[in-house]
DNA sequence: CGCCTATTTAGGCAATAAGCTAATTATCTA
DNA sequence: TAGATAATTAGCTTATTGCCTAAATAGGCG
């Protein structure tokens, strides 16, 4: 682990560990695709296991760690647990850090004009 | 418990390579740093060892990560590298991924207008 | 209550990631 | 060419992640 004095561009040393979280979150594919289903509708843990090859533990163990990067929320209702996608979270922590890495000097809204007329990008069109 | 291939949300098996590098080099906050220094300016690979208290061979290596995600470049100059942020990388994944769980809405909204890249989203709500 | 369904917790194992030191490659300079 | 500096590659160790099965918890219903 490191010992990282500095810490993020970001200041206020709780918002880090909460970064970390939400990246650290966003890092697995499975998780990403959790967050893709839930920002159509809310699911059931069981509904979104079922739309996995995998474990419902596993996919527990996966709804936990996106919980605690404050992506979705859970509420329960009778034996189910409702899990949702909490948007402000994801949007304004991935925004946060693309504002850090594109400082002013290159305004994001900049980026989208040159993203337009197709620089290079990866097959993600 | 269905299958389930594994398809992202998006699903041209190229892009879910490349997305996936770009998040799994943003999961740590050291190459997070890295960006971060980049956006600043170009530096050569021990310009930046020495902003961490971490040995060169480590840093190296974070560049390494940060390049095969195409989120920099480096460029050499005699006996030193340059390393430099690509922009556009990092925005459009970003930015992408956000599309895809995030129905339009939210500050990055104007990017979607512009890059209006024909959705392959599945639906928003 | 006793049983069934939904979901999480516990414990274990294999694969991966992150760090380090030592050694190698590349380039400059005398 | 020899020696110095910049950076990477190799090899190793330790910590973490991701997945699984089995067991436990919570709620619903006869």
């Amino acid at each position: 682990m490191i010992e990282d004095n500095n810490s993020d561009s970001e200041t206020s040393a709780g918002a880090n560990g909460a970064i970390q979280r939400v990246f650290e979150a966003l890092s697995s594919q499975p998780r990403r695709k959790i967050l893709a289903y839930l920002a159509h509708s809310s699911l059931t843990a069981g509904e979104i296991a079922a739309r996995f090859d995998m474990s419902k533990p596993s996919i527990s163990q996966h709804l936990s760690i996106l919980e605690t990067a404050g992506l979705i929320a859970k509420e329960r209702q009778g034996q189910f647990i409702h899990y949702s996608l909490v948007q402000n979270n994801l949007v304004n922590t991935l925004n946060g850090f693309v504002q850090d890495v594109c400082p002013v000097s290159r305004p994001i809204k900049r980026e989208s004009k040159e993203l337009g007329r197709g620089g290079q990008h990866k097959d993600r069109t």
